[in-house]
DNA sequence: GGTGAAAACTCGCACTT
DNA sequence: AAGTGCGAGTTTTCACC
């Protein structure tokens, strides 16, 4: 889909709230209440808008730990490949997992209530999954930044 | 603020799909529409719902490639770590920043275009930051998992 | 892309448990 | 303290210009 400078605006601004009207929206974008509706709809109907979420505090609901972990695989067969990311998909308290180039082959971040929990992750879920051949935990300190906006 | 189980399963239901209407929570909470809206204006007062945002395909507005570097400052005095945070928060490329534990000292995703916006940004934004010491840049092969919602 | 109108939803209010 | 039902005012949605 080609996005002109009104749906690129768009798109920001829906990046940052999601739930303003589509009035809201028109007087910010110099449109009709209409016009801005169906650039939304063709936003969503194309795919370039994923989905509409909330986004909570991780400290409001008692996840306030958070740890960054590189894995590395015993070996990269394709079976291993598939098992390993069909596993940790599944694991709730991994928030994200990225196939990575570099000494280790995966990055994952993992947002847990505290270090017990991380302990009672690592060993009882992260490490129970085959082929994993070693693990590496970076702890976070502090959160510099967090958005889900990409610039447009 | 203390959650019940009712709220969690809001949240929950909110962090999938933050724009179904309070009727079709209501539905699905077993409550009447009020109960959910009062429910729903106490998190967002309390603060545990942070934001409601659009997330988008980064494929559609051809930003695809991802990557993490880990930096490292040359020294970790006061100065130093404030300047850094500040210089590399204002990056529209950088989407998340964390102080971590070990080997490196700050672990960045970063988000552009292709591998020449990613060596521009390097270049030209990143390492023209005072103060820091090396960086090690990982590509995302593959992005496995990423969510936004926190089990609760 | 704009207009207008019906259908659906939001949200404050009065009342109940 | 938390839930229910009502209803005026908005907002969404869509056929038509």
């Amino acid at each position: 889909m080609i996005l002109d400078s009104v749906d690129k605006k768009l798109i920001a601004l829906l990046q940052d709230d999601c739930k303003q009207t589509t009035k809201a929206l028109s007087l910010k974008l110099n449109l009709s209440v209409t016009a801005v509706y169906e650039r939304i709809k063709k936003l969503e109907k194309s795919g370039v808008i994923d989905k509409y979420v909330a986004l909570i505090k991780k400290e409001a609901v008692n996840k306030s730990f958070v740890v960054f972990c590189h894995i590395k695989l015993v070996q990269h067969t394709h079976d291993y490949v598939v098992q390993f990311e069909k596993e940790v998909t599944k694991l709730e308290e991994v928030m994200s997992c990225y196939h990575i180039s570099g000494d280790y082959d995966y990055l994952i971040q993992v947002v847990v209530k505290d270090m017990e929990a991380f302990r009672e992750f690592l060993v009882n879920k992260l490490t129970s999954i085959n082929h994993i051949g070693s693990t590496h935990s970076m702890f976070v300190i502090n959160e510099v930044k967090y958005t889900t906006a990409v610039t447009v």
